[in-house]
DNA sequence: CGGACCATGTCAGTCACTGTCATCACCATA
DNA sequence: TATGGTGATGACAGTGACTGACATGGTCCG
């Protein structure tokens, strides 16, 4: 992260970041498939807690509910690394491919929450349609609250945020 | 399309490509930015249009009633050309660095219609949201387009999908 | 006819990523 | 202690996507 932060993303070989890890390149391929994978290592651990916080909600919570539930676990574990958060998102912010490599991490959290659904026994298409407007509210939720002024809660920013899909769904 | 479809997306090279097309390699690059593009071409025209649409939409109309004209829209430039979406829908799913170029061209079309909706005067984050739904069921709905057996009207399933979303953030 | 321009070819180079083999530390068991 | 298995690392060579620089040829315009 820091040479990707010095001199951006691409200006960046895998044998300096390997010289600076004290690796060779070699090596390095070995612990991340490739280039991106570097700054998305933590993202399986948000899946998981995202999967089983929908799992464990009460069985007669609404779809879109227990989702809430899973994202606002994963605002949990954001809260308090909102430096961190940031210095991250700059980073992906600067460089097309590492947004592409983002948006296919928050898929694979969409197509997993979907699962978990209809392990609930949920039925597609709701399924999916509750999975995918859950992880766009977090998306969004993530910016608000990374580009905030005032440091506000991350779970509250989620919350809000679904309150607002559902004001903005209902017509 | 054909050597993607014969030997995989991985499997084939660019100087393929070049030779099959009557041309070099320099010049594939230089009217496609990289591989992936060649699939992706005639995308553009679909964001344009989704645009448009969206912007024309009657002026009372709700944000997500809005998106949805323009996802209709584009379902119905879709319709008639079934059997080229599922053959190139099939090269995609068999390849992870595809898939995840669509979801960067499904990113884009939500920010222009995020953008768009904002011209229309709808604030932040009411604006991002019914443009992430929006395509959130244009993905969705595209699928089961695809999917189904016999062949249904491709705005229909849009406007399915759509009451679908809207039965799903209805708590 | 001369020149601006645009598309294409040619060539050399960088760098991400992979397959293969050798080395070495650690650990278990005879 | 010796032996062998395992897993992480290094060394090295190779492929292929992509880029920059320069040359060439065609077309259009004055």
């Amino acid at each position: 992260m820091a040479l990707y932060a010095e001199r951006g993303f691409e200006n960046t070989t895998v044998a300096e970041i390997a010289d600076r890890a004290g690796l060779t390149e070699r090596t390095f391929f070995r612990h991340y498939a490739d280039k991106r994978e570097v700054l998305f290592a933590g993202s399986s651990h948000l899946q998981d807690l995202l999967e089983t916080t929908v799992a464990d909600a009460p069985a007669d919570l609404a779809p879109i509910d227990a989702v809430a539930r899973g994202v606002e676990a994963m605002a949990g574990v954001l809260q308090g690394r909102r430096d961190f958060a940031r210095r991250r998102q700059a980073i992906i912010a600067a460089s097309p491919e590492l947004q592409e490599r983002e948006l296919t991490k928050l898929a694979t959290l969409s197509a997993a929450t979907a699962a978990v659904l209809r392990g609930r026994g949920v039925a597609d298409p709701a399924a999916s349609l509750a999975a995918e407007a859950g992880i766009a509210v977090f998306r969004v939720a993530f910016e608000r609250w990374i580009a905030d002024d005032e440091d506000r809660d991350a779970t509250e920013v989620v919350r809000d945020s679904f309150d607002a899909l559902k004001a903005v769904t209902a017509t």
